[in-house]
DNA sequence: TGTAATCCCATGATATCCCAAATGATCCCG
DNA sequence: CGGGATCATTTGGGATATCATGGGATTACA
């Protein structure tokens, strides 16, 4: 269990608590980790979050952009000036922040979406209509999908190696 | 024994459970792992699955992504989002998760269907209509198959009529 | 002192584990 | 070659543990 996979749906209480699925929790348990990291995500109307892991693999991101330049600055408030670290109480449950809540739409329910290396948190009915459009584009994708052994002679690209910034991780 | 091979239809009892064929948990224990992965087909109304290494040949093709790509996320929501861990129990059995049955059409019986690095999980009679549409199919693309070392036009004839999963072989 | 956040425990629902029986296939022996 | 026994596998049901969720109590902060 290295990744963050499936999909759950969770009540936010009267309180503004959560339970982050007890998968998830498992995952970030590894990281040596009590909690998660959450942002805004810049691609799509809901909340992004991780580990540690997913942190030290932004930081990286960041520190490869120029120090004083605009876009660095824009994404550090992204990423950084807009992130929460949400540690969890004794049964596993966070409170979301409004600054974030707020952005995604997200009122009494949400879904925690796994991704692999990340997760996102939808309001749950925006997450459907997100879904139903990715089906749709992901045929559009269907040439990244092809597996490293396919047919013969487009190996190459395959075995080639990795360069991103996520390799030597797990 | 290295490949998921043959077809096997068995029954979802009360609680939602399912035997996973002796012979395609041979393969899984290979690989050291007790359980395997399902996500839905990208091509076909049925569910996906295999053991750990079809795992990492999606993470392998996931992480030459950029991180906070729309491409990432979109192709990640389809592997990863409705994607499913499901560990063996004391008996052999895994729980399909209701997002993986509903889109397949399953209800009480499921078909196992081996294809070499993976395989599919089907509604039975939906099986039956999609084996039948391949039969017919297959003779069409008998000249995809050929072998290194086949010799031109052998094997056409004979294997008109199989569909079966030795074309999965890596 | 009022407000809000955190901690702790109780409950219901769900999923998992464990044991037992029925079915079907394989093997051995006559 | 036939019959019987043994083994593997699938299927069913009950017991147990885990998880999500609600409510109350305690603490921190203003």
């Amino acid at each position: 269990m290295l990744s963050f996979r499936g999909t759950f749906t969770n009540k936010i209480d009267a309180k503004g608590r959560v339970s982050v699925p007890a998968k998830f929790r498992a995952v970030t348990a590894a990281q040596e980790f009590g909690g998660i990291i959450c942002f805004p995500s810049l691609t799509d109307p809901c909340i992004e979050g991780g580990g540690p892991d997913l942190d030290a693999e932004i930081d990286l991101m960041l520190s490869r952009l120029d120090p004083f330049s605009r876009e660095r600055n824009v994404l550090a408030n992204m990423l950084k000036a807009q992130s929460a670290e949400l540690m969890f109480d004794a049964d596993g449950r966070v409170s979301l922040p409004d600054m974030l809540t707020a952005k995604a739409g997200i009122t009494d329910q949400v879904s925690f979406v796994g991704l692999g290396n990340k997760f996102q948190i939808w309001e749950p009915a925006a997450y459907e209509a997100y879904l139903a459009a990715a089906m749709a584009e992901a045929a559009g994708h269907g040439g990244l999908l092809r597996s490293p052994y396919a047919t013969p002679g487009a190996g190459a690209d395959g075995r080639a190696g990795q360069v991103t910034p996520d390799s030597g991780r797990r």
